[in-house]
DNA sequence: ATAGGGTTAG
């Protein structure tokens, strides 16, 4: 502070400011600007140049207003246009710019270039650019490389941006890129990675291919550009290329290059990369360690090997938050929830992803309601959910059937404009569907912005979780028609819709095609579900050939779509043979007692029946896990079926087709001689299968005591297409149905549902 | 100017 009565000369105190600033004293420093009778230009712009930094435009402003303008030079215009550039008022910028040319000022390289650097936000910014672009020009030659990067920088910025709908700006950049008197390393990588920014990595390979210049970053991007676009196989020849040219390969390069292989199952070749650097790298530096540890640990987790992603980040001499992330998603992942669960509690600190990881865990694992109400503390604890975090939020509802919350959820996705996101939207259609409401999953796919094959395969898989196999299988050749190429799960779930809807002719051509045509060699689930298809329809031999034709070992799904398929049709041999198989593989696997004491149940040897559930008590088999229970109350109208001849079974039928219910709910039926064999039991516990046709006619069929108890299996969402029967049933009975999932109620009467609060 | 941790479909 000034001391009174001592007088030191202006240009001492001028001087100061920027003491006083430099340590950021602001208040200080303004109030020995407020003291000095005369401050000079270059007080007045340090002051202006502090405050922009730390975003106090207001006051900035005022300094500079208070300056006249016989004072003013273009230094202290270039600090005040750019506090705007960096404080993203473009506008103000540009107009200041204006202002200053003007009032004869002349703009010098470093105006350009900031006020350039602050159009990008602006929305009619192709205009802007246009003008700026006539005025670097018209200003003649001299102007730095600088200038040209950044007006460069502002095409190639603003083609990327949503808010600028030209196409041609990727083209304008390309001109101005050819124009430039001369090229320095940044005008390439700008320009190829700006090709590589918007999605035409054909352009920026070309553009690399004839650069003399040896510029690791952009060989990085480039090879990051075709991760991301999933060509990882250009991205391992660039990256094989690269080395052979000898250009220098750093911690971007590796990490780029691993997670490439981590996303594609690659490890043999993420190991490879991995001996690689511990050969090359004798001492890496902190920073390289961490983030190629961090990759190494999510190629280890997403390639199964849990343990060894453990053993890295036990090693790791310093960890971050995205160590953390990782080591979590991979016990997430490998569906170790209790162990995530420590894991998130005992971590230093959190981000949103740290959440959004943990949210869809839960979702994922039967753990509807603990995600919803770690999405509800997320947010109290203040932080914004992203759209990855509303999807697995969405996820729980979908898994719990609470529709009037998915629908709040979606409701705040647009007020946040996150509706044109991916991945809520392909949640909100496997909501949508799973909650029975398919015209709302319709209207979400029809609406989306973009649509990926998530987006196909939720929909098709809605179709067909409707019953509506042949619907489900015209919108798969829609999806061929838009060009989308499908992969291993679309063709899971159109083996699937097959299946539902008896088509093994179809079944039998996709089965093929898949490998012939899309070169996707079937996995066990593919064989699985064939072998669920042929057996429906009683092709045992040829179920039986293509198990002996598979090129690995028959394991517990193929042996368990057989034990089902003998269930249907009660081919007791082979059915006996499966279970056995199952015995020896899973032996404490409760489906397969449950499927084998079907089978003698649908033949009518009860004894058997009994044998089996014996046997199950004896090993200790525990019932899945993860499952639910439905009480079901005040129903009336009962019955329990080994045929689908039953009286009471016809009678159902005239019910469905009395509610104008399509035939292919009868579909399903053959394959109903099932389950409710031991209804007089005293344990009250009723098994049932995955489908929801199923269920409604079991409940109708059932004759239910007061306050019986329904054991539903994990894979039987009870509040997904499940709803939708029960909705039905409650019509069909005339009765209203309390259907209690953990600790919240669903109320069925006359075909409407009303689903309580929970939070 | 480049990288590493997430999500949705069976």
């Amino acid at each position: 502070m000034i001391v009174s009565g001592f007088k030191p000369r202006d240009h001492i105190l001028n001087r100061l400011i920027d003491v006083y600033c430099k340590s950021s004293n602001f208040s200080y420093a303004h109030q020995l600007f407020d003291q000095i009778p005369k401050p000079d230009i270059v007080a007045r712009t340090t002051l202006i140049t502090a405050y922009s930094a730390i975003g106090n435009l207001t006051l900035a402003r005022k300094i500079f207003n208070e300056t006249p303008l016989s004072m003013r030079d273009t230094v202290c215009y270039n600090a005040m246009i750019t506090g705007y550039s960096r404080n993203n008022d473009g506008y103000a910028s540009i107009r200041l710019f204006c202002e200053m040319r003007q009032g004869g000022f002349r703009p010098n390289n470093f105006t350009y270039t900031t006020v350039l650097s602050g159009v990008a936000q602006i929305v009619d910014v192709e205009k802007q650019c246009q003008q700026l672009h006539c005025a670097v020009i018209k200003s003649g030659t001299g102007f730095a490389t600088s200038v040209w990067n950044a007006l460069l920088s502002v095409y190639v910025r603003c083609a990327s941006s949503p808010l600028v709908s030209s196409s041609s700006l990727m083209g304008e950049a390309r001109n101005l890129f050819n124009e430039m008197p001369e090229r320095d390393e940044l005008s390439w990588t700008t320009m190829i990675t700006g090709y590589i920014r918007n999605e035409d990595l054909h352009a920026a390979r070309e553009l690399l291919d004839g650069m003399d210049e040896r510029i690791e970053v952009v060989w990085n991007a480039m090879i990051s550009g075709y991760a991301h676009h999933n060509s990882f196989q250009e991205a391992l020849l660039l990256f094989r290329k690269m080395r052979l040219l000898g250009i220098h390969q750093d911690e971007f390069t590796y990490t780029s290059v691993i997670s490439t292989c981590a996303n594609n199952g690659l490890f043999q070749l993420g190991k490879q990369v991995h001996a690689y650097i511990l050969r090359t790298e004798a001492k890496p530096t902190v920073d390289f360690s961490l983030s190629v540890n961090n990759t190494l640990l999510t190629l280890y987790y997403k390639c199964g090997k849990l343990d060894e992603a453990q053993y890295i980040f036990n090693n790791m001499p310093v960890k971050d938050l995205v160590s953390w992330n990782a080591i979590l998603s991979g016990y997430v992942s490998a569906g170790r929830i209790q162990e995530a669960k420590s894991f998130f509690k005992e971590m230093p600190e959190r981000s949103i992803l740290t959440w959004t990881v943990m949210i869809s865990g839960l979702a994922q694992n039967g753990l509807g309601e603990e995600a919803m109400k770690l999405f509800n503390q997320m947010r109290s604890e203040g932080f914004e959910p992203c759209d990855y975090a509303f999807s697995g939020a969405i996820t729980s509802c979908a898994a719990l059937g609470a529709l009037e919350h998915g629908r709040q959820l979606h409701a705040q996705l647009i007020s946040l404009g996150f509706d044109s996101s991916l991945s809520a939207a392909n949640a909100l259609i496997t909501m949508y569907a799973r909650c029975g409401v398919f015209e709302d999953a319709n209207s979400v796919f029809l609406t989306m912005p973009y649509i990926d094959s998530v987006s196909w395969n939720a929909m098709i898989a809605a179709l067909s979780q409707h019953g509506h196999g042949v619907q489900a299988i015209d919108l798969f050749g829609k999806m061929l028609k838009a060009d989308i190429l499908p992969d291993r799960i679309t063709f899971l779930i159109i083996l699937s819709a097959c299946s539902h809807a008896g088509l093994v002719k179809e079944g039998r051509h996709y089965f093929s095609s898949m490998r012939v045509s899309y070169g996707i060699s079937p996995d066990e689930g593919h064989y699985a579900r064939m072998i669920d298809l042929l057996c429906r329809c009683g092709e045992f031999t040829e179920a039986k050939g293509l198990i002996e034709s598979m090129p690995f070992e028959p394991g517990g799904p193929i042996w368990e779509a057989l034990l089902a398929g003998c269930r249907t049709h009660g081919n007791m041999d082979l059915g006996i043979q499966a279970a056995e198989r199952l015995f020896e593989l899973v032996p404490q696997h409760d489906g397969t007692y449950i499927l084998l004491s079907n089978l003698y149940a649908a033949i009518g040897r009860w004894d058997d029946v009994a044998k089996v559930r014996k046997l199950m008590r004896d090993r200790g088999v525990k019932k899945e896990p993860g499952c639910s229970w439905i009480d079901v109350e005040n129903m009336v109208h009962v019955f329990l079926v080994g045929d689908t001849e039953h009286p009471e079974v016809q009678a159902v039928y005239k019910y469905l087709e009395q509610l104008g219910l399509e035939m292919r709910k009868l579909g399903y039926l053959p394959d109903t001689k099932f389950v409710l064999h031991d209804m007089e039991s005293e344990h009250k516990e009723y098994s049932l299968s995955t489908h929801s046709e199923k269920l409604a006619v079991a409940f109708g069929l059932m004759k239910l005591p007061l306050g019986a108890s329904i054991r539903v299996f994990k894979n039987l969402r009870i509040c997904g297409d499940c709803h939708t029967s029960i909705k039905f049933m409650s019509r069909v009975v005339g009765r209203d149905i309390i259907v209690r999932d953990a600790k919240r109620f669903h109320h069925f009467r006359n075909g409407e549902c009303s689903c309580g609060n929970y939070w």
